[in-house]
DNA sequence: AAGTGGTCTAGACCACGGC
DNA sequence: CCGTGGTCTAGACCACTTC
């Protein structure tokens, strides 16, 4: 009697998600019991090592804390911390909405330090998309994002103004983003970009230039970003 | 015949603890094919799952890579993103040898902004200390690090001055670290800190300032840091 | 076809926590 | 004491990759 089985979901990621649903609901509140690994056999009619399986998938993801002897409670709500997201993402997980502004967009031919960060030829044609990022109709950043030309043919800057890039490359392209690779200074505005971002000349700046790449291991995007630093700040966790 | 435990060691550690020593032996290069399930558990005289559960952990690690259909395989070295270090093993970690200044070090009675972070009462005395930080002889960063005078007695500068804060704390006082919260942003040298870190005044500066946590989840340290940008940049990965 | 990892079973004993 | 998570067994079938 072996097949546990259905719409080919593994059992214990329809356990998991059971228990998910639930979080969100609001019907498990942080700090609340969640069923044990022998209630979850029971329930869904499936062996321990499965319902322990389901509940370990949840703990590596922070959703739940396990303690042994006592049980498995659902985890205190997490701030994504080193979370790789859109500025749209970014913005709506405090609750606000921004805005962006397409400050330019074009093709350029030879940039041959870009190329080689995302492992092209130096040849290779580029789309350089510069944007003004603006909180409250005041601006906080401008980033400048570079992308193979031949790999996103038909990236127009309506679209970009319409949509998010992120959206966009992953709806329209297939592409999805994994993880990105960053490297953070400071450095001081020079006469656009203090123009631009509303800001004294020699104003102080974090600079984050980042590789994203796509889950498939590919450098897909970089992204050179200036965020006013009275703006803006960057969070982190870092661990032992 | 249940015992397959020895020493009190589960046997999925002995386990991933033997394949661990043939890969810093240098027997299994990054690439290399580790031992398959159902090998491990036969060599092991273990169960399938055991095993499993063995090559799981050292995954969840990113020590290996495994592929279905295909084998499980040595990941290839990681830089370390996101790690909690000390400067020096910041530096160690580089191959660098540096050095360090204590600037200062004194008992404050009134930061009540600090106190807040550390989630001490606001009237707590705190050690202040003031290190510039130094590689190749040439600064290149200005910490100050607060932490409770009363939980740390006996914290003298000579001993700073020998050790790393790090150590310093582990071995004398038992406290484990175990992740820090940042908050970063950039700044400019005001006259002070612009003699210190030998730059000229308003030059631009990476500001970190962190919370250090202890493995019980206590508020240990509190680290503002000055990193001189012409010298110094952050990585970071995130992940989506 | 052979070998691999992924999922799963139906049990077992242990170590620990709280009552 | 009882319930919890932690470890473990000795198998099974499936999906996938490689040859």
């Amino acid at each position: 009697m072996p097949p546990t089985r259905q719409n080919g979901t593994p059992a214990y990621k329809r356990i998991q998600e059971s228990i998910l649903k639930r979080i969100e609901a609001g019907q498990l509140k942080p700090g609340d019991a969640v069923d044990s690994e022998r209630e979850l056999a029971r329930l869904h009619s499936v062996s321990l090592m499965t319902a322990r399986h389901a509940l370990a998938g949840l703990e590596r993801e922070g959703m739940v804390e396990r303690r042994r002897g006592s049980g498995t409670f659902v985890a205190p709500p997490k701030i994504h911390f080193n979370k790789l997201m859109s500025f749209t993402e970014q913005l709506a997980s405090r609750g606000l909405v921004g805005s962006s502004r397409v400050v330019s967009c074009t093709i350029i031919e030879e940039q041959p330090e870009i190329s080689a960060r995302l492992a092209l030829p130096s040849g290779t044609r580029l789309l350089r998309i510069e944007r003004l990022r603006l909180g409250s109709d005041e601006p906080f950043a401008l980033e400048t994002v570079y992308l193979s030309a031949t790999a996103f043919p038909g990236l127009t800057r309506a679209r970009l103004e319409r949509s998010s890039l992120f959206s966009e490359l992953e709806r329209e392209y297939g592409v999805n983003l994994a993880h990105a690779d960053e490297e953070i200074d400071a450095t001081s505005a020079d006469h656009r970009i203090a123009d631009l971002l509303c800001v004294p000349r020699g104003a102080p700046l974090l600079r984050i230039r980042q590789v994203i790449f796509s889950s498939s291991g590919e450098a897909t995007l970089y992204v050179l970003g200036l965020y006013r630093s009275d703006r803006h700040s960057l969070l982190i966790r870092r661990f032992r």
